[in-house]
DNA sequence: GTCTATATTCCGATAGAC
DNA sequence: GTCTATCGGAATATAGAC
């Protein structure tokens, strides 16, 4: 249970719904065990916000939009594009260690129904991809760099940093590994990552 | 709707299952939808799989052993470290694309049940993963590749492969792309991470 | 604002006719 | 084997007392 004492009633059930919502998904999870998380009865979920879809909406849009402010910041520094990809990863990495279901939830949910949510993620402020891409052009054209489609890096990028949160369960199976070895393997994975990418495309 | 004509109705059933819960998941399928879809009344489901949990794990099974054969398969052969990521990639790349929501629907699942579903799918045969180890350590050794933890680059060779797939939807809206196009990305991606991953670890 | 009790809806599962 | 009709339970949502 959340904060059984402290913050205001609102306050607690976003917490509680929140840490439910990452964990079940918006069809696994029941208005009780929300309710229960945050100690308090189920009518009071639908006195706050109206309806379970309500309730979803608002965790979601506050979750979705959760790392752009810091992404935002990286690509708009004025850093190098190595040290760029450096930032990225361990910021990206550090901050899903802190909430792993995050990127399974938002994935999930904007499979499910792209056009609704996905929308209302971006709706104000898209991420500022391009002035990733421009960079990765800049470097190309110098010679610093070989000579790569700028978007794939970027997904290459995102995917080292992600993936391996989402098939944890998967991998430790599949690999015979411990839950500890595997956390390990993530933390290296801060400095590996960058390492990885820029030994591909440096001249 | 899957077949009306064609098929028996167990496997008209099986295929409509399958698309359903691969878009879906456990949760927010409806025996309605599957019913439908297969063109049939929901009282047949129970007739030839008693629950929903049942219809449900035939087809988890099914689907979460497809790709196994084939991995084994590269990963036995007599093929060097560079043609077997050659290999793994381009056969694993088209593999999902053939069923894009296969990766998501295993891993969430893997996800919320990681006991039972996953051991239910290394049951009998855990994928080679140690035949790439060996090889990539043997490589390292030789002098042929840079020192790398094998099973990091094996997870970055998966991330690079699988995450894409999950990622569609939310990505395409962030950078503002079409359908077309990121199916255009896929494709290239089936020589293009191969090239990225060599291009880092070779010597 | 918070609770208990209850209404309502939805869905998995079954009974029984054909 | 296939259907219609219905049951029973679970989950969302509301009414109303305090």
């Amino acid at each position: 249970m959340v904060n059984k004492k402290d913050d205001t009633t609102e306050q607690r059930i976003l917490a509680a719904a929140k840490k439910i919502f990452l964990l079940k998904g918006l069809d696994g999870a029941r208005m009780q065990d929300i309710a229960d998380e945050a100690g308090i009865n189920k009518a009071m979920l639908h006195y706050y916000f109206r309806s379970k879809d309500k309730l979803f909406e608002t965790i979601f849009e506050e979750v979705a939009t959760h790392f752009l402010p810091r992404i935002t910041e990286i690509f708009e520094s004025d850093k190098s594009l190595f040290r760029k990809i450096e930032a990225f990863c361990e910021v990206y990495i550090d901050q899903v260690k802190q909430m792993p279901y995050l990127p399974f939830f938002v994935l999930y949910e904007a499979n499910k129904q792209p056009e609704i949510l996905v929308k209302k993620m971006f709706g104000a402020k898209k991420p500022p991809v391009q002035l990733f891409v421009k960079q990765v052009e800049e470097e190309i054209k110098k010679g610093i760099i070989k000579p790569i489609h700028p978007l794939q890096l970027f997904l290459n990028m995102l995917s080292m940093c992600i993936f391996p949160f989402m098939a944890k369960p998967m991998f430790e199976q599949a690999v015979g590994i411990s839950k500890k070895q595997f956390d390990a393997m993530i933390d290296e994975r801060k400095k590996l990552v960058p390492e990885f990418i820029i030994a591909s495309i440096k001249k």
